[in-house]
DNA sequence: TTGTATGCGTTATCAT
DNA sequence: ATGATAACGCATACAA
């Protein structure tokens, strides 16, 4: 026994057949002779030949049976939020079809040592940018300039790139909306992160914000509510929620708060709570995205469902057409308002402000 | 312009140079002059190459730059767990000086489609198995078939295989031990999932568990409570912690829960309030893991702290060593006992059963 | 049904 | 510092 691993060369020669008919065996392709094939997997057991090899399948092919997802963040954090996880679900399904796995890559930007797995030169066979920032055009050319087929999940691809959007804006004027039939006029906002620094505070300048879907769903809210105040979060958690819901109670106290997102309304909700106020009668609150936000029960959250397996699973579908010649499909896909027990009219007694009141629903 | 992608050798002729130094120019592993490293970027430039084809160059080299991690669950379920989230975090900081990427695999069992991406046909250089069951033997076997090398992570891999593992049991009795020492005798035990068939209910075969980090925190606790009662959950998740507490504080009440997660325990102590009980005042709760529960304020549990992101880095880790041909480490990991504010001696006025006390204390 | 021939695109080795 | 050569291991078109 050499020390060089089996090839199916050798297996071939073993079972005194050609290279070819050993590969035919193992791909499956072509009809073979039972007693052919039975010659050959008895030559690759005893060769210990486990199959071929990868590398060398996929340089003939053209196929490395591999999909990216490019992350934003630490892939801690891409863990870490619910959105992503039914994400992740809808693009496995999507995928399944062609048996490709998935290759988690984190955008690195441009500090990133050279050495880093990157869109530039991991053996993909497509990418699904997730993201939607300054650097996802970058990322696009990338892969492009490689040949491969991208989609992108809520950010602006460039033409002819396909994308999977969500109605943002829309779908949080409508949650505006909602509150504002209430009667609520002193609004305060909780947003996602503006850009990668995810630096905590007002937001002073929203035309430089570069996250698209913070973009969007603030001028959904600014539609009715033009001048609210809006509070940035570092990402989207309860954590942050909470932090954001204590400078936003601390001064001229909101009737309500919108939160970009559901893990930031939770949030929201326990700062009232620990502040004394009751949600929905002193607060009311909605959030975005119409996850289960585990533990929050009893409260059910006024929010905009949005479907973020459909997402994964549409940008999926997208990858496998280009992979297989056919026209991309790019998608809008469109949030459910739900209302919740965590949004009431406007009482008297409710928004105390610690200070003159704003009037700022427009 | 031909339809077909430009390969190094057309940038090469264009250049006027030979493949192997237009190689060298990409690769940057010998020393190239200035002025024909500039030819070559003007020819690759022209012609679009944007670097070497990954397939082919994995072919050659021997290393596809990709570690795959051996899920049991969704892809979703995974991502949903803040312990993974951690491991992810570093194990892809071990992984950093090789430069490999993450490929998520997902145990897919026998019944998998031959279309599948399986750790027999991903180009991968080795492979991290999470999990603990039954089919990791049968995956180890697979990987090392091919001759990659293998990370087990608290799960037994059979000889020679590094391993990381934690102190299971000996955290959990440890935890016992201080609800003990508090005067609990009426004690119950809320469990991970015992199989793949993730099941809920008492536990009746505690011999039959395939899932070892379940098996070991039962034993730890067992050590000390030989006959309390153990309910298994479906997942570590806030609500099924929430309904095993329920079941669990319906019946003969305990006055302490030893939880095999903190997102277990924390849907305990939801169970608890709902129920009327205050923690720790009527009821404690252990939890294990250590992690942050988004939301859990103002309850800090009691718990056994585990570095998670530890046992990612230690697996990266031993796969790197055994990538560049050195001796990888196992590694048990210890747990740390944190006493929170969710346990408290027994009161008088506690453990109000509904039927007959049960000593259950050993 | 099986075999023959060829090339997928690269990089390591060695010589120059 | 650069170039010539030879694999890397496989899968397909085509012939037999």
């Amino acid at each position: 026994m050499s020390s060089r691993r089996a090839t199916i060369a050798d297996v071939a020669r073993e079972a005194g057949v050609s290279a070819s008919t050993a590969s035919v065996v193992f791909s499956g392709k072509v009809v073979v002779s039972d007693a052919t094939r039975a010659k050959v997997i008895a030559a690759a057991e005893s060769l210990g030949y486990t199959g071929p090899d990868p590398r060398a399948a996929s340089l003939r092919t053209g196929r490395a049976g591999i999909v990216a997802v490019l992350f934003r963040e630490r892939l801690g954090a891409a863990f870490r939020d619910p959105v992503n996880a039914a994400m992740m679900d809808g693009l496995s399904d999507a995928l399944a079809p062609i048996g490709a796995g998935i290759l988690l890559l984190r955008d690195e930007g441009p500090d990133a040592p050279a050495t880093a797995p990157s869109l530039t030169s991991a053996p993909i066979d497509a990418a699904v940018l997730l993201g939607c920032n300054e650097i996802v055009r970058a990322s696009v050319e990338t892969v492009r300039g490689r040949g491969l087929p991208v989609a992108v999940i809520e950010g602006d691809a460039g033409a002819d790139i396909p994308r999977i959007l969500l109605d943002n804006r829309e779908a949080q004027r409508q949650a505006a909306e909602h509150v504002r039939s209430l009667g609520h006029r002193d609004v305060a906002i909780v947003t996602l992160p503006r850009d990668g620094a995810r630096r905590r505070g007002f937001h002073d300048d929203e035309a430089g914000i570069t996250v698209d879907v913070t973009r969007d769903r603030l001028q959904g809210a600014r539609d009715v509510y033009p001048d609210a105040p809006a509070y940035a979060t570092a990402e989207s958690s309860i954590d942050e929620g909470l932090a954001a819901g204590r400078v936003l109670l601390a001064g001229v106290r909101p009737t309500a708060i919108l939160a970009q997102s559901d893990m930031l309304a939770a949030g929201v909700i326990r700062a009232a709570e620990e502040a004394g106020l009751r949600v929905p009668e002193d607060l009311s609150v909605t959030g975005f995205d119409g996850i289960v936000v585990d533990g929050l029960a009893p409260y059910a959250l006024t929010t905009l469902v949005q479907d973020a397996a459909a997402k994964g699973r549409a940008a999926g579908e997208a990858v496998v057409a280009m992979l297989e010649g056919r026209e991309p499909a790019s998608l809008t896909l469109s949030c459910t308002f739900r209302r919740g027990n965590t949004t009431a009219p406007v009482s008297v007694s409710a928004g105390k402000a610690l200070g003159p009141r704003s009037d700022s629903a427009g």
